[in-house]
DNA sequence: AAATCCGACAACCGCATCGGA
DNA sequence: TTCCGATGCGGTTGTCGGATT
């Protein structure tokens, strides 16, 4: 593989470079000189190089990386060695998609704690703070943009905890059912990372308590506004799929939420497995004020706004939640019309029960719900 | 079939922090 | 206390391959 030199923010080490010395610190002349003496190699690693940097850190172990760069054979410098190992060559090095649960987790973490990627990076075994970085870039900007609100924007944040984690643990749920069908004698033990989720979802900022949470603020006066029922709204769902979609446009991007015909409502309530769930939102309103809450007809909610228009009112995604968690009450109400295309039907809608499932079953994981 | 676009990811850079001399 | 080298972190950019035109 060929090695780019020069040209470019990448290049380096040319005339321009050496041009600015005047305003370098000692440090970074004398990394300038032993660069231009040592030839070094920039841009992608050959598979000598990989393999020259691996076998000395199996006889030396990690750690002293200019030591290293200077002592192994490479000509690279002890930053990029250190990068190459740990980015891509250390054995525990998780390759492949992030998992839905890793995904949840991501949002989760970052919704805490900013763009601390390596804090986040700590609590995903296997994962860097390069990939979730590039994770956050390329997929939750990117939806973003094209709402057009900042990433770190509270009512970016609200849609993200309202419509995307939601399908993340849709996702999460689904699969689990597939499992279980799969196996049905021996069902396997859940993920390591379902346990972790589960606390979550029981702590304040999960995504099914933190709409309860925040229910308490939005409006004032502990309850949510009464145009919010009224606020014509028709959700387009954030997809946290890896992209598949084949074009930038804007709907491209918000394609409809799917059903959740794999988890067979219908042998799961006639189960007795959504026994409780009604209880959970009862209390939930309760604590809202909004016991015996008429919502009126459901069709209400089907109108032609789009999210963006939701997004750009005065109420917040956590009091759409509110609304939704209301539905349960009232009944399981379909209120996430997944209809760019107009279509109400085909299952792409979300009912409180279903999320209510999908908190509950991560509960039966952890315990925690 | 060729050109262009776009998403994903590897890699680099600058700066901050830490620890030892 | 200060200096300096090593390391870590977050932002940014280049490259590549697949999809689209």
């Amino acid at each position: 593989m060929s090695q780019r030199r020069g040209a470019g923010p990448m290049g380096g080490l040319g005339a321009a470079a050496a041009a600015a010395s005047a305003v370098m610190s000692k440090q970074q002349q004398q990394q300038l000189e032993a660069d231009e003496m040592m030839e070094l190699r920039r841009g992608p690693w050959t598979l000598e190089e990989d393999n020259l940097l691996m076998n000395y850190i199996a006889c030396h172990g990690e750690g002293r990386w200019n030591l290293l760069a200077r002592c192994s054979g490479l000509k690279r410098t002890g930053k990029s060695c250190r990068l190459r190992w740990l980015n891509y060559l250390k054995p525990d090095i998780k390759r492949g998609n992030l998992t839905p649960e890793e995904q949840l987790l991501i949002l989760e973490l970052h919704s805490k704690w900013g763009n601390r990627w390596s804090r986040i990076a700590q609590h995903l075994p296997g994962r860097t703070d390069n990939e979730i970085k590039n994770y956050w870039r390329t997929r939750v900007q990117k939806q973003a943009r094209q709402l057009k609100v900042d990433a770190n924007s509270t009512v970016f944040r609200d849609a993200v905890r309202c419509y995307w984690m939601p399908r993340l643990l849709e996702k999460m749920a689904s699969t689990t059912v597939h499992q279980a069908a799969a196996s049905a004698a021996d069902p396997p033990p859940p993920p390591p990372l379902h346990h972790h989720l589960a606390a979550m979802a029981a702590s304040s900022s999960s995504p099914f308590d933190t709409h309860l949470q925040h229910a308490d603020t939005c409006g004032g006066g502990g309850g949510v506004p009464p145009n919010v029922y009224h606020h014509h709204v028709q959700v387009h769902p954030i997809d946290p799929s890896p992209s598949t979609s084949t074009s930038a446009g804007s709907t491209a991007a918000l394609p409809p939420v799917p059903c959740f015909s794999e988890l067979r409502w219908d042998q799961l309530q006639s189960s007795g497995e959504l026994d409780g769930a009604a209880g959970v939102f009862d209390s939930a309103l309760g604590s809202l004020g909004l016991d015996g809450l008429d919502l009126g007809s459901p069709a209400e909610y089907y109108s032609d706004s789009t999210l963006l228009d939701y997004l750009n009112s005065s109420c917040t995604g956590s009091a759409m939640m509110t609304m939704m968690t209301a539905s349960g009450h009232g009944g399981g109400y379909n209120y996430c019309g997944g209809a760019m295309d107009g279509d109400h039907h085909g299952g792409s809608t979300w009912r409180a029960d279903e999320l209510c499932q999908a908190a509950r079953k991560l509960g039966e994981w952890g315990g925690g719900i």
